[in-house]
DNA sequence: AATGAATGAGCCTTCATTCAT
DNA sequence: AATGAATGAAGGCTCATTCAT
């Protein structure tokens, strides 16, 4: 009987080393080996596990995209005011681990891609549509539908920019002013003071 | 018997040819052959005209960032009032060619570069300060110099949110809602200052 | 508890795999993580059992040529007159398995691989004399001496011909026309002598 | 002004350098470089302008068919009586360079890909056909065309048998003698001493 | 007896860059 | 001024082989 079970280890390993590669690097355009010499592995063990470099940054992005998910979940789950559900979405993007320099430059990364991958532009089609349907839903409590969804879209395209200010360090936001900088859109949307 | 003064034409031509070939990539992962190509020359006349690719590149970005300046400083001369001033610089990111698809994703590209060039970082922060100061000047007119500078920040986090979403056409969106989004905001951010 | 008495079981079921494995693919380069699949073991335990992969492919040629040993053996065994042990000859060598599309093809892999390794070369030559020194001996009762080894060395060329032939299907002679080919061209020989 | 016309020359070159690898190997698999090398450049203008390796060697046995083509039809033209023209697809078939050891060993070698790929099987079958069409039709001005037909067959599966067995020197026909075999063979099939 | 785990070596391929003309 | 010719360096991927259990 050989050693067992090192395969959800090593394929989480290389996940995360993954992000952090692309993070530090800020692109996908890092080496296999790069990636593997993270998780302490060879570079033919990554493929041995993963195929190609692109499944594996395929199962990255997914990696990516399943946290957040969960996270905004839980953080609906404690919501109870419309409002609250809102700022929960909001915060989610702005928590810790999300917001740390380097997921939001993996996610920039990502973003590219999609330019060119029609994989990672469902994957972020996706994601992209669930935020403006949550924002939504959640805001059509508290204004008219057509508003919410506009307001939504300014959320979103907020969230957006200050992921690419992060990354960047273009005024590089803190997560608190970054978090008050939405809410007070919001807030303003709402036409008074929360 | 050379032709005389090419160069001027030829380095124009290339710059021109690497914006259309990095916006239709959304990569600075272009190849040196294909930018040279649509500009009808050879790679090794790229290389005489700028040294190495990444002169082409950085010579590039400048040339993003002077059409955009000029631009800026036409549309301001234009403007009379306070408000006038601050719609002037928002008009201007959303014009054609700024807000044109292959412009916009070379802008990410190039900001994604950034991650990893200081020059190419250095570059970006100079236009992201001048677009703060400038719409923090135009603003101070109409609010407290603090609150000016706390709207100048969300402008340019929607701006740059609105470009990201461009390239990637996530709910791809179009000039005039683009400008009808950040004026909103900032009319919002006026009617609650006082 | 080990199981005993494995390793002639997996030999076996190895060597088979390994003559299907390269009857399919037309060449020795097939994976031996393939070989050891078809025989329902791991690519390790085929090495444990026969060191390198040339050792297999080795014991596989071995096999092949026992097999068609045997068979004209046999053959040999029931024919009676000089001319039938000629006529059993080549019907061993267009009889099944022997001239089956598979067993063909490895055939054919065994022979260029031949052309650079000494041993394949011995051992392929081994069965080359042996054919030729059998269809002499046997044609040597009907005609002279010199000309018996000149229509060996004919119907050997024949049978590698038609071998290949059938291998690439180019006019994909089948086993009841390829006998008839040879045997013609033995009868004609044989018309010819005296 | 650069450096001009280099192209044919490197194209022949390469082509004959994979002749030459391939023979002495007799198997396709030889690296890029050993072949680049024996042309006197470097893999990289190889693939600049073969493409990929598979290029090449399309290329290549494209030329060894040309070749042979080119050869056949000269000797084609020389001959007046159909026995002429038959012999002299034969002798087409051993003489030099057809019939040297590398040439039959590369001939080998893409006989054996053909099994895998689809292209140099039809390459083949071109060239298969054709020589059968020839000899069909020499022959079948000297006998029934059924009898030509299948006397085509014999002709074609004794040119194959020997030149496997000059690239595996089992019995190494030399070329007067493999001529002389081929030739008994039609000549006794014509019922007539020549 | 048997295998999952792991890797080193090797090859194809790409591409920026240089050079001679 | 301009380019075809040419290459070195680098990265992805495959596969036989070894090892610990």
């Amino acid at each position: 009987m050989p050693k067992l079970g090192m395969e959800p280890l090593r394929r989480r390993a290389l996940i995360d080393a993954a992000v952090a590669a692309i993070g530090e690097a800020g692109t996908l355009d890092v080496r296999m080996s790069d990636i593997a010499g993270r998780a302490g592995v060879s570079a033919a063990l990554a493929h041995h596990y993963f195929g190609a470099k692109d499944d594996l940054l395929r199962a990255t992005m997914r990696s990516l995209l399943a946290d957040l998910t969960r996270e905004t979940r839980i953080a609906l789950a404690r919501a109870v005011t419309p409002r609250q559900r809102a700022s929960a979405i909001v915060a989610v993007n702005f928590s810790e681990p999300q917001f740390s320099p380097d997921i939001v430059a993996a996610w920039l990364a990502f973003y590219v891609e999609a330019q060119r991958s029609a994989e990672m532009r469902r994957l972020l089609g996706v994601y992209a549509r669930r935020l403006h349907s949550n924002l939504t839903h959640a805001l059509s409590a508290l204004m008219p539908r057509v508003q919410a969804a506009r307001t939504a879209e300014g959320v979103a395209a907020l969230i957006d920019g200050l992921y690419i200010r992060r990354a960047l360090k273009h005024g590089a936001p803190d997560p608190a002013s970054a978090i008050a900088l939405v809410e007070d859109y919001i807030t303003l949307k709402l036409g008074r003071t929360p």
